[in-house]
DNA sequence: GGTAGACCTGGACGC
DNA sequence: GCGTCCAGGTCTACC
């Protein structure tokens, strides 16, 4: 019945989107933990992947899934409301960025080149935000907290300043919203805490063209430019800066954290300081050149799944509590699940 | 250049 | 139910 309900809401505009050859929608979306934070959602159910996008001042929410459980299908997209063909190309570029469907299986095949270890599982996109501001302020509400932290975090900002669609889902916060928000209010409303302030002023950097998303996405730019401009910004430090820039496709360096730590010692044997560890962890990966986070990445999710299940068996509801639990392992709390 | 301590929140734990 | 402890990355001050 709900399934049915859910359904109803959704006759808006329906149309197709193709994908790369070797795309899979529940593999590709589930790659990286922020398709568990709001205004994403994963029906772990029915296979669909749900999320309320902005365009222009309208918020429309789109039911994506495939038309079949090939490599490569077609998705199929329905939305909460009409859309004018500028609306629909605007949803399928901003879906594109989110899922990396430009990234085309040439890119992945040269990773899988470096390290084989994924060819088989076709592991290579990691889901981001169909907007650089949204991966920068994710990845401010993902230091120095615990995952569901970071969950209630990024529901509360949606909860009180996205724009609500007609099935009543809410977009992610724009830059000119989170700009004119005084900092007391996030705190208040969002759990933000300490960030409030860092979150309204990268908001202004951004409403003002003093960040300029172009530069940053541009592939002209070098990776060592993009990381020291990242690390200007406020809140923005090694951890978070490196964990942008995979998300900007530059997967050249490694977000180490205390996961890191943690997978040198249960995995990878390395004893000592954390910051031995963690320096260790780093030479580890140096092999795998300008791919190396994604190795990295994808070695820490074969961990979180031998424990948790697959990823695409994980939903909003219960992965909070999942991942806060010790599930995942005995002398730790997992942080943050890809 | 390296390091200690403050910054907040929420879960775990002991009582 | 309450109080305490702890995890988590960035920033600033200090050596």
């Amino acid at each position: 019945v709900s399934e049915l309900k859910a359904n109803a809401r959704f006759r808006g505009s329906r149309f197709r989107v193709k994908t790369p050859r070797d795309f899979l929608l529940h593999r590709d979306a589930c790659s990286y933990g922020y398709f568990l934070l709001e205004p994403n959602r994963w029906l772990v159910r029915e296979q669909v992947f749900v999320r309320t996008f902005l365009l222009g001042k309208l918020a429309v929410t789109a039911r994506i899934a495939p038309e079949s459980g090939k490599r490569g299908a077609d998705l199929i997209v329905n939305c909460d409301a009409k859309l004018t063909a500028a609306q629909r190309r605007e949803l399928i570029a901003q879906l594109t960025r989110m899922l990396r469907l430009d990234e085309s299986a040439a890119d992945i095949a040269r990773f899988h080149k470096l390290d084989p270890r994924w060819k088989k599982l076709g592991n290579g996109r990691l889901c981001r935000s169909p907007s650089f501001f949204e991966d920068v302020i994710k990845t401010v509400t993902s230091c120095n907290v615990t995952w569901p932290s970071t969950v209630a975090m990024n529901r509360k900002l949606c909860l009180l300043l996205g724009a609500k669609s007609a099935s009543g889902h809410r977009a992610f916060p724009t830059a000119a919203q989170l700009a004119r928000t005084r900092p007391q209010k996030l705190r208040a409303r969002c759990s933000v805490g300490y960030r409030d302030a860092r979150i309204v002023e990268l908001a202004k950097l951004f409403h003002t063209g003093k960040v300029d998303p172009a530069w940053f996405e541009d592939r002209a730019n070098s990776d060592q430019a993009v990381r020291e401009a990242l690390l200007e910004l406020p809140g923005i430090g090694p951890y978070a800066a490196a964990n942008i820039m995979q998300l900007l496709g530059r997967y050249s360096h490694i977000a180490l954290d205390t996961e890191s730590v943690r997978h040198g010692r249960a995995v990878l044997g390395f004893t000592g300081s954390s910051a031995r560890v963690m320096k260790r962890v780093a030479a580890h990966f140096e092999p795998f050149g300008d791919h190396k986070f994604r190795s990295y990445w994808f070695e820490l999710r074969v961990n979180y799944e031998a424990k948790a299940g697959p990823a695409h068996t994980w939903d909003y509801a219960t992965s909070a509590s999942t991942f806060t639990s010790r599930t995942l392992t005995k002398d730790s709390r997992a942080k943050k699940p890809g």
